[in-house]
DNA sequence: CCTACCGATCGGTAGG
DNA sequence: CCTACCGATCGGTAGG
């Protein structure tokens, strides 16, 4: 029933997940990889033959899948997104009520997409590569700013003192989560479901 | 009896700010520079061609100034680091009491800090150049600690709940601070101050 | 601080 | 998906 990983994060770009063309299959196993070198080195760091390597192809194959290295960037980025996105919008899904627990919810399922290390790695872009199209960043700023409104009505429903800045909230909120994978130790004390709750219990003051 | 911006940040690197040579302040206006073109369009994507463009001297130039593009990168990176300690450090010597008002002191000095753009620009690196060797990131690291450490004495006094994730709570404070640069528009209802007042405000509960 | 370079590597393409 | 490339740009150096 669940489908695995990468399938749920992809969705949106790959189409249809029931017939998977081989082509599709390639494409996204490159995007998990790209995904985890872009994460690790960097975007401008990481180039196509690193990527080509990792997947043991030849550096010109990759312009089968992909028209240019942006393309790919974009693609990962926009999976990032979704991943997060899909796994917050379910885990509110389950209908709670209360609007801490709903925080709660939020931020458990952010950390623990943020920092998933199997498969599909989520990228944490803070600038994007130079020479993006305005159209390209737009498009990806309109994805960022479809999952902060989803934060937005969380936050907004919290029973906050009224002199306490909802848009500051969110911001602190959003940048704080983004940072997680910089402090995050796999296998340490707090695993990332642990790290969400701590999180929104330092929130609620 | 306040030094400049740059001199401030740059003080240690420096050595005795009283007579400062030409080849000195050329070497600061170059970091200056630097801090910019990283800030803006990042480490990688500078070519050491766009620095020496933007100082209007030939590449080979910069060469006498620093042996390498990486040891201009350590230059940068430990100067934003010493520009927020600076600042923060001496916020907190105000002697200002109250727990919260002593946060509250360090976070506005940190946002001004991380938002001037007058000057040398605060470099955030999430991720540092790949190539730089273990003995670098180790130095790199030490001098963020250093200031990390001046965090959690002031958030080791606040007067938190006993259930409240201290460690936790630095972490996110300052992820947060560090992404302020990403959401912070010059010219727009909150001014760095502000900022950094209302992000208190947030934690204050 | 400049002129004049160099070897390496980059993203990308032609043609199969 | 591979072989065989290409032009551009990179960090860096020699020599003055």
């Amino acid at each position: 029933m669940e489908a695995p990983d990468i399938t749920a994060a992809l969705e949106l770009e790959e189409g249809k997940p029931e017939k998977e063309t081989r082509a599709e299959i390639r494409r996204r196993k490159l995007l998990t990889i790209a995904s985890d070198l872009f994460a690790t080195k960097g975007y401008d760091a990481t180039s196509i033959r690193d990527v080509a390597a990792a997947a043991r192809m030849n550096s010109a194959s990759l312009y089968y899948h992909f028209a240019s290295k942006e393309e790919m960037f974009v693609a990962v980025e926009n999976a990032s997104v979704d991943k997060i996105h899909d796994r917050v919008s379910a885990a509110l899904a389950a209908r709670v009520t209360d609007p801490w627990e709903r925080l709660e919810a939020a931020a458990v399922a952010h950390a623990e997409a943020l920092l998933d290390r199997t498969g599909f790695r989520v990228l944490v872009t803070l600038l994007y590569p130079p020479g993006l199209s305005e159209g390209v960043r737009h498009r990806l700023a309109a994805r960022r700013d479809q999952f902060e409104r989803m934060m937005a009505e969380v936050i907004d429903t919290l029973p906050l003192a009224d002199d306490v800045d909802r848009f500051v909230f969110r911001k602190h909120y959003l940048g704080g989560m983004n940072a997680v994978g910089v402090w995050y130790s796999p296998g340490g004390k707090l695993a990332p479901a642990d790290i969400g709750r701590r999180i929104v219990r330092v929130l609620k003051g």
